[in-house]
DNA sequence: CATGGGATTGACT
DNA sequence: GTCAATCCCATGC
């Protein structure tokens, strides 16, 4: 995917990035969950305007924005819009496909559910660190790649984003419908379904 | 310079 | 169900 599938309204971003996989470091995973943020909302990081923090989410599509949250966990975005508006999607959980075995003695569990159900742990599945934040989803040592024909066609679900106090009531969270690889608190099945 | 608040997780009651 | 861990950085004095 080059730059230009980033350069749009981000809540489009977030629904086409399902299915998608994303790769590192010999890991690889299909994108079954994730959350549009704007610097419209309040609930985007980059509400407060152009920071050192948010410098990343206001600068070109395509790029990784990592960010450390409470204390504790690496959290992985994908800049998008245009340059200069500051958006992002969250990727919140992958269902494994390859390097299943990696990802096993990075989490220290062995249930394929447990290695990359959360934001916090797909990217210790993947070995994905703040490091990275800024680097190209094209070419960098994180790729995101088109979905596979498998995934082509698959239902995608629609809900409010979790673990956030403000503007809670967007319907900005994505998940591949079904999928018993998306976090919780799993959304009700029929939650805006679409075809 | 001090303070406070998270886009979470895992352990424990 | 509750709760602590832990660190970046925005904000305010």
């Amino acid at each position: 995917m080059n730059h230009s599938f980033y350069e749009r309204p981000v809540v489009a971003v977030a629904r086409d990035l399902i299915g998608c996989v994303v790769r590192h470091d010999g890991c690889a995973g299909v994108i079954v969950e994730c959350e549009a943020y704007h610097d419209s909302e309040p609930a985007c990081h980059a509400f407060v305007g152009l920071t050192p923090r948010t410098a990343t989410l206001f600068g070109p599509p395509g790029r990784a924005y990592v960010y450390r949250s409470y204390g504790i966990h690496a959290l992985l975005n994908a800049v998008s819009e245009p340059e200069g508006v500051g958006a992002a999607v969250l990727i919140r959980a992958l269902e494994p496909l390859t390097g299943i075995e990696p990802m096993r003695a990075r989490r220290g569990l062995e249930r394929l559910e447990d290695l990359c159900s959360g934001p916090g742990r797909l990217t210790q599945a993947l070995g994905i660190g703040l490091d990275i934040n800024g680097t190209d989803l094209a070419s960098g040592p994180i790729r995101f790649e088109p979905r596979p024909p498998a995934w082509r066609g698959h239902v995608v679900a629609t809900a409010p984003r979790v673990g956030i106090t403000k503007a809670v009531e967007l319907p900005w969270r994505f998940t591949a419908d079904g999928s018993r690889f998306v976090s919780r608190p799993r959304p009700r099945a029929d939650a805006g379904a679409l075809a």
